[in-house]
DNA sequence: CGCCTTTGACCCGCGC
DNA sequence: GCGCGGGTCAAAGGCG
């Protein structure tokens, strides 16, 4: 934060001074520096009404003598004011300059008074306003995960009433469904011609409207890209591989990857390197966790769930059917719209976060080293972002500073959708090296939300 | 032995 | 209806 106010109530004081000394032809030793100036100003103004109380004996004070006295005894300094030739009554003596600097003086110290009650003012309505925008968005993300929760309980109550009639596969596509943006086996279409759909059918409007919304949200994804040497990124969760393909257009198979932490954990991943530049290694999660994570997984996990529900949230309000985008735009990434995407075209809405790009200016404690975890990538992340929100974070202790952005990530649900902002604004290269020397096979870790 | 990866087969949706 | 492509399954084999 600079002391110079920003948002509307600006105070130029070089142009004020410049012209105060315009009108009044203030001593060349004043306009040198007119914020010297200002700041000089009661010291000058001590010394003027101190004079004989100066002692010579330090040179400073002397030449602060001199000054003063230079002020004092110029009598030719030939102010001109606005006085007109009414006001010749004033005696044009060495006293009436002294009265004409008196009252610039005056003037100034009014002026520089007010700057700074301006300024004390702006910075609380700054204050306010970040406050106010703080709390929209907090509220913006409990919204979010309300409606979530709710369609989670929906789902939940479903599948309890009905899992005594479904195979294995079933079961799995209703926990999938546990989630919004899940089942992957069955159309919308086929949903709502399903025996389980008809026994449901709702004549509630609320219902219908979110049926058809949940069609198009059903499959959000988080993509995340980031350049590494290995072929997965290391995310804090067990994976386990259980398909490759060859994608049409690009050489580099596809892996698909499913979350072993816990039975029947939907979490869904594909690995693939991009075509254009196989150093970067695209990731794409599916689905959120139904089961604790680790506290190094709890990062990336969060993340993609803010994303995830901040593009599912984000698919609320549009009247068409289709992800709002700007919503989103403004919400989740509103300081790095270059660096994370989002697709509403079909057949799934997808973030893209990329983090690849440009690295991020701010040199963090934890840039003095390639971060070798997701977490610690995250956490710079988080460092980064907290600058850009003006967020307190500890000084010093690059260790004391992940503390807090762990904390944060827990403690705050808009903090962790603000993740995506830093995720974008930063880390180049940071995510290779991440699993040398780890587990070579099960340890395929990647992030989602839970 | 348990868990993993590999890989061909299969299912499904979509476009023509 | 057919072919294509994406996604998943499951048997086979490897590894600790």
């Amino acid at each position: 934060m600079d002391d110079t106010p920003s948002n509307g109530l600006t105070f130029d004081l070089d142009r004020i001074t410049s012209s105060v000394s315009d009108h009044h032809r203030i001593p060349p030793f004043m306009e040198s520096s007119s914020h010297e100036f200002c700041h000089d100003r009661q010291i000058n103004e001590v010394d003027f009404f101190n004079d004989q109380k100066l002692s010579i004996g330090s040179s400073s004070n002397f030449t602060r003598h001199k000054q003063s006295s230079s002020v004092n005894i110029n009598t030719c300094l030939n102010l001109v004011t606005g006085n007109t030739s009414s006001d010749q009554s004033i005696i044009e003596d060495g006293m009436s300059s002294y009265s004409e600097e008196e009252r610039t003086k005056h003037e100034l110290a009014t002026v520089q008074a007010e700057y700074e009650r301006t300024s004390g003012e702006n910075q609380r309505l700054k204050e306010a306003l970040n406050k106010v925008i703080i709390d929209y968005k907090t509220l913006e993300m409990h919204f979010a995960t309300i409606l979530q929760y709710k369609r989670e309980e929906k789902s939940v109550e479903d599948r309890d009433g009905r899992r005594s009639t479904m195979g294995p596969r079933s079961i799995m596509d209703l926990a999938l469904a546990a989630e919004p943006n899940e089942n992957s086996h069955y159309s919308s279409e086929e949903r709502s011609h399903s025996p389980i759909n008809k026994n449901n059918s709702m004549d509630d409007n609320n219902r219908k409207i979110d049926q058809s919304t949940e069609a198009t949200i059903r499959k959000a994804r988080v993509s995340v890209r980031a350049r590494s040497e290995a072929s997965v990124i290391t995310d804090g969760c067990q994976w386990r591989k259980y398909g490759q393909k060859m994608a049409k257009g690009n050489p580099c198979p596809r892996a698909y990857y499913r979350c072993t932490m816990a039975a029947g954990c939907p979490v869904r991943k594909q690995v693939q390197r991009y075509a254009e530049d196989k150093t970067i290694v695209i990731t794409t999660y599916e689905g959120n966790h139904n089961h604790p994570l680790p506290p190094s997984a709890m990062a990336m996990a969060s993340t993609t769930s803010s994303a995830a529900r901040m593009l599912l949230s984000g698919s609320m309000p549009s009247a068409d059917g289709l992800p709002n985008s700007n919503f989103l735009s403004r919400t989740l990434l509103p300081c790095s719209s270059n660096m994370a995407t989002i697709s509403a075209s079909a057949p799934f809405p997808t973030i893209t976060l990329d983090l690849t790009q440009t690295p991020n200016p701010f040199q963090s404690p934890f840039n003095s080293s390639n971060p070798n975890t997701m977490s610690q990538i995250f956490g710079q992340s988080l460092y980064n972002q907290s600058k850009f929100s003006g967020l307190q974070m500890s000084q010093g202790d690059p260790q004391a500073r992940m503390a807090d952005t762990v904390s944060a990530l827990r403690a705050d649900p808009n903090f962790t959708a603000a993740l995506a902002t830093a995720i974008s604004s930063m880390i180049s290269g940071g995510t290779s090296d991440d699993f040398h020397g780890s587990n070579n096979k099960a340890s395929n870790s990647n992030f989602q939300g839970n």
